[in-house]
RNA sequence: GGAGAGAUGUCCGAGAGGUCGAAGGAGACGGACUCGAAAUCCGUUGUAGUACAUCCGUAUUACCGAGGGUUCGAAUCCCUCUCUCUCCGCCA
C-alpha cells in the first residue's frame, strides 16, 4: 500500500495516478473515511487516557469510599470506551481495506494508456526467425514428438493441465539449472520456496486472494494460498523484518511451481503452454535501498536479457503502459520473445517480466532498513522473471523446429540436456 | 494425529493483577582512564501512532507470539489459535 499520510498531501498526483491507470477507487471517500478514523481514534485515546489515570488512581491504599466512587467512574469510562471502541474498529477495517485498493505511483516516463498496446517497445534483439517451410506451433510439434500431453492433463487434472514428457523433461530441466547458473553467476542466493503461501502475504505483496476476478486458487479453509509466483514468497520471506543496511542489496532467486485459475483465459492467443493452470518458474528478487532500486531493475533486466539472449532467441523489451501496470508496479518491463507458432504469421509473446515495486509491498509486509541517521525506512522490493519455462518452452520449440519435424536444443543447454536435438522416439 | 513444555526488547533472561515499556546480563554506541589498546568505570540504547510545538521538544495511546475474554486496572488470570522444543504414532 501507499503512504497514507500522503493522501492530502499528494492527492492531485495520486487522483491522476488512478485515472492513468484506468482503475476505479473513489479517493474522496476514502479520505472521507480517513478523517472519521483519526476523529474517533482521537476519542477513544483520550477514553484511554482518562481510564489509565482512573486505574492508577487506586494503585495504593485508600478508604473503601473513595476506592467505591473510583470504581464506579472506572465502570462508566469503560462502558463509554467500549462503544466508542467498536464504531472506531468499524470505520478503521473499512478504511484500511479502501487504502489497500489505491495503487503504486508510477515512474514519470512510464507510457501512459489504457492497454496492451500503448505500452512502448524500447529494444529490439535480433530480427524474427524466417524459415523456409511453414513453421509449426508448439502443441503441433509436441503431440508430433511425443513430448506433450494435453489430453491426459485434461482428463486427470482438467482442461490447460498438461503432461511434459521424454526429452521435453529434460528440457525443462536443463533451462532450470541454465537460468539458474546465470542468475547465481549474478550474487543472487538460490532458493526453491513453499508452493503455498498464507493469504495476508498474498495480500501484502498485492495479490487480492478472494473474489471472482481472483487469479488465485486458494486452500479452502486453511488460510492460504497456491502460489501464482515465488515472487510470494520471495517477497515474505522477511515479513516484519529490519534488515541491516549494510545487508543491502539482498538478492534472491527462487523456483517454485506456479498456480494460476486463469478464468476466461482461453482463445487464440492462450492456447497450449503460452497459458495454462500450472507450470514452474525461477523467479529472481532483490530487497534495495530506495535510492538503488531503478539501478537494481535494470539489472534484472539485463540478467533477463543475458539469459534470453544466450538462448539465441529474438526478443524485444517493452516498456509497460500505465493501465496495463499491477497496483503495486512503480515502473514494469517485459521481454517478448518471437514465437513463430503464436498467431497467423508468428507474433511476440511475454517470456519476462519485471518490476520495480519500491515500498508499495514493503508498507504493507512491513520490511524494513535502519538509515544512517537511525531512522527506520521501508525498503524497495524489485521481482523479475528468470525464466517461466512453460513459456520459454514455446519459444525454444517453435524457434527451433526443423522442417523433419524435429527440434534442435540451443548450444547454451546441450550441456545441460546431454542432446542436440529432440526427435521422435520409436 | 496424540501427550507434555515453552514463546518477554538486538540477543540471553527475570517478572505477586496496580509501583512494568518492562529487573539483571550481553551486545552496540558515546565518554573517562591510556601514547594506543585491553581491562575497568560512567552514561545512552525499542517501534508505531495521535495532539500541540515544529529548533532540542511536551503530552498521550498502543505494542511482552496472534486474537478474544474477565477486571476499575492484565506481560501476569481465563479461552481460542499459531509457532518452537521433547516424546509417541504415521510416513518419503
Amino acid at each position: 500500500m501507499i503512504d497514507i499520510k500522503e493522501l492530502k498531501t499528494r492527492y492531485e498526483e495520486i487522483k491522476k495516478n488512478i485515472q492513468d491507470r484506468y482503475m476505479n477507487v473513489d479517493l474522496d471517500k476514502i479520505i472521507a473515511d480517513q478523517e472519521k478514523r483519526a476523529a474517533l481514534l482521537l476519542e477513544v485515546e483520550d477514553l484511554r487516557a482518562k481510564r489509565n489515570e482512573n486505574a492508577s488512581k487506586m494503585k495504593g491504599k485508600l478508604d473503601p469510599e473513595t476506592r467505591q466512587a473510583l470504581i464506579a467512574e472506572g465502570k462508566a469510562l469503560k462502558e463509554t470506551l467500549a462503544s466508542k471502541e467498536a464504531e472506531f474498529n468499524e470505520i478503521d477495517a473499512v478504511f484500511s481495506q479502501e487504502a489497500r485498493t489505491i495503487p503504486n505511483y508510477v515512474h514519470p516516463d512510464a507510457p501512459v494508456g489504457k492497454e496492451d498496446k500503448d505500452s512502448l517497445a524500447i529494444k529490439f534483439h535480433l530480427e524474427p526467425k524466417k524459415f523456409p517451410f511453414k513453421p509449426k506451433d508448439h502443441v503441433q510439434l509436441g503431440e508430433e514428438l511425443d513430448i506433450l500431453d494435453f489430453d491426459s492433463g485434461a482428463k486427470v487434472a482438467g482442461q490447460k493441465f498438461y503432461y511434459i514428457k521424454n526429452q521435453l523433461v529434460i528440457l525443462q530441466m536443463a533451462l532450470e539449472r541454465y537460468a539458474m547458473d546465470i542468475v547465481v553467476k549474478h550474487g543472487f542466493t538460490p532458493f526453491i520456496t513453499p508452493d503455498i503461501a498464507k493469504e495476508e502475504i498474498l495480500a501484502g505483496i498485492g495479490f487480492n486472494p478472494r473474489g471472482e476476478e481472483s487469479n488465485i486458487y486458494t486452500l479452502e479453509g486453511t488460510g492460504t494460498c497456491l502460489v501464482g509466483t515465488a515472487e510470494i514468497t520471495l517477497g515474505g520471506y522477511y515479513q516484519n523484518t529490519i534488515l541491516d543496511k549494510a545487508d543491502l542489496p539482498i538478492r534472491m532467486t527462487g523456483l517454485s511451481h506456479c498456480f494460476r485459475r486463469e478464468a476466461g483465459g482461453a482463445g487464440q492467443y492462450s492456447k497450449g503452454l503460452y497459458r495454462v493452470h500450472q507450470f514452474s518458474k525461477l523467479e529472481m528478487f532483490i530487497y534495495c535501498l530506495p535510492e538503488e532500486s531503478e539501478k537494481y531493475h535494470q539489472e534484472i533486466l539485463s540478467i533477463e536479457e543475458e539469459i534470453f539472449s544466450g538462448l539465441g532467441l529474438a526478443y524485444r523489451i517493452v516498456d509497460t503502459a500505465t493501465g496495463d501496470l499491477g497496483a503495486p508496479a512503480y515502473r514494469k518491463f517485459d521481454i517478448e520473445a518471437w514465437m513463430p507458432g503464436r498467431g497467423e504469421e508468428g507474433e511476440y509473446g511475454e517470456v519476462t517480466s519485471t518490476s520495480n515495486c519500491t515500498d508499495y509491498q514493503a508498507r504493507s509486509l512491513n520490511i524494513r532498513y535502519r538509515d544512517d541517521d537511525g531512522k527506520i525506512r521501508f525498503v524497495h522490493m524489485l521481482n523479475g522473471t528468470a525464466v517461466a519455462l512453460s513459456r520459454a518452452i514455446v519459444a525454444i520449440m517453435e524457434n527451433y523446429q526443423n522442417e523433419d519435424g524435429s527440434i534442435s536444443i540451443p548450444p547454451v543447454l546441450v550441456p545441460y540436456t546431454g542432446f542436440d536435438k529432440i526427435t521422435k522416439r520409436k
